[in-house]
RNA sequence: GGCGGCAUAGCCAAGUGGUAAGGCGGCGGUCUGCAAAACCGCUAUUCCUCGGUUCGAAUCCGGGUGCCGCCUCCA
């Protein structure tokens, strides 16, 4: 089954042809500024099963996931709390690999540093030069928009109408209101790379430009990121490397849509957002994966909390089924194929399909378990673990190691001779107080059972 | 002002020409000491609205209304 993806360039959908066996993915990272939203995590858990998908496909994928740790923000809000802009950026950068790590989220292949390719930078800046496409000035050096006729091809602007827009940043630097910065000469105090141009460091944009092509080369296969990054960011990503070089950037551009809060897109400036951590005080981190993925990636969609209720009742009907399967099927089996789901899922990434045929599964399931079917309990499991491997769920598996698992069969053979004995009260005692730290024990016709939420 | 997207049940959400997936919630039933879980049944004759095309439209076209995003740092 051919994977194809909605590209935002061409407007349609688009088969992923990669020129080898390997995928090559460029998925815009952070900009370690701030600490990790709930609105960023969509991206990255969307991206993390993309790139289990074409695993299971066959491909090999290397995904570079830049860390943009230096540029305006990073060195105002460093200030303002009185540290070293690096300490901010790294404390950041390892918050978000925190964060990302608990939901289960594969590294990148490369996670590279704006900071660690300046040489990189400066050559493409020098490029742009060259070729007449960039101007320096001031120990600035900015890109001439107007130089380059494909400018907006992307974001479908068009120059003429950008400019009567009335929120464009002038600078007595710039040419034409219009010019973004590559460049960007060092004020006192503020830290600064020597470059041909002076002390100075890299203008937003260009770090993304420069590191594709380090890792990936010309014309990779996908480049992802932030529907808010469409215009300006990834205009002028393209704007930069194709004036720079005449080669062509990404092939294919794929944009996860915004995760909005309360009617409205999050936002680092305002403060309107959910901090990621805060979500795993409350939550299991397969819950915001479930109740990211139930969502087409280029729908808008509201986080809140009736969401992931929901998200977590709709999970803990899988982990449920898990229990139970567990003692008739105790070796869990994994398929190796499942066309249905590598349909849905070739068809730009229907995760909603792909996560309904989740439950049609734990549907099968269940019928299986309450009929005593084996054959079919144990095909539905294995079909089911390999759609959850895929999507990148993490269901938990072990059920606490030796010591714990003798504790609690001691408490189920306890609730066991309580009910034997006739002493409900004290048996509904026992099963509510295990309740309060998160275990749920049920009564079934096999006997008493403990599961975790 | 310019560009783009979306409107599907109480809620979330698939479906892009052939007669409405899935989840949550709710109601009834089975099972149970009671629960829980699970299973069975029910829960949108209809897809914002008005026109049009078609044998046939939630799906295509046009007009309205409403919401969101981008045009400024943002995933």
């Amino acid at each position: 089954m051919q994977v194809e993806l909605f590209d935002t360039l061409s407007r349609q959908k688009k088969p992923l042809e990669p020129k080898d066996n390997t995928v090559r993915i460029y998925h815009c990272g952070m900009t370690v500024q701030s600490r990790p939203h709930v609105g960023h995590l969509r991206g990255y858990i969307v991206m993390d099963a993309l790139r289990r998908f074409l695993r299971f496909k066959g491909y090999e994928v290397r995904l570079v996931q830049n860390i943009t740790d230096i540029d305006d923000k990073v060195i105002e809000k460093s200030r303002a709390e009185g540290i070293d802009w690096r300490m901010l950026a790294e404390r950041n950068t390892g918050e978000l690999l925190t964060v990302t790590d608990a939901l289960n989220i594969e590294r990148p292949t490369v996670m590279p540093r704006a900071t660690q390719h300046i040489e990189e930078i400066i050559n493409l800046v020098s490029q742009i030069i060259e070729k007449g496409h960039a101007y320096e000035s001031e120990g600035d050096v900015y890109f001439d928009v107007r130089s380059y006729p494909a400018y907006g091809k992307l974001s479908g602007k068009r120059i003429d109408e950008l400019e009567s827009g009335a929120r464009i940043e002038p600078s007595e630097n710039k040419r034409d209101p219009l010019d973004f910065a590559v460049w960007k000469a060092a004020k006192p105090a503020e830290p600064y790379w020597y470059s041909p141009w002076g002390k100075g460091r890299p203008g937003w944009h260009i770090e993304c430009s420069a590191m594709s092509a380090h890792y990936l080369g010309s014309e990779f296969d996908l480049h992802a990121g932030g529907e808010d990054l469409v215009f300006p960011h990834h205009e002028n990503e393209i704007a930069q490397y194709e004036a720079a070089t005449g080669k062509g950037f990404a092939k294919a551009w794929m944009h996860v849509e915004m995760l909005n809060l309360a009617g409205e897109k999050m936002s680092k400036s305002t403060g309107h957002l959910v901090l990621a951590s805060d979500v795993f005080d409350k939550y299991d981190p397969n819950v915001l994966r479930m109740f990211t993925l139930r969502v087409h990636y280029r729908a808008q969609t509201e986080y809140t909390m009736e969401g992931m209720d929901e998200a977590q009742a709709a999970w803990e009907r899988i982990t449920t089924f898990l229990t139970a399967a567990e003692s008739l099927v105790p070796e869990p089996a994994l398929a190796s194929e499942y066309p249905e789901l590598d349909e849905v899922l070739s068809d730009d990434f229907n995760t909603p399909k792909a996560v309904g045929m989740v439950f049609d599964l734990v549907k099968q399931g269940n019928e299986a378990l309450a009929s005593g079917n084996k054959d079919k309990l144990a095909e539905a499991t294995a079909k089911l673990n390999l759609a959850l491997e895929i999507l990148g769920f993490a269901p938990r598996r072990d059920r606490g190691g030796g010591d714990i698992q003798t504790l609690l069969d001691l408490l189920v053979s306890f609730r066991t001779e309580l009910r034997k004995a006739k002493a409900f009260k004290w048996a509904d005692k026992l099963r509510d107080m295990i309740q309060a730290v998160g275990l749920i024990m049920e009564d079934t016709k096999e006997g008493t059972r403990i599961r975790f939420r």
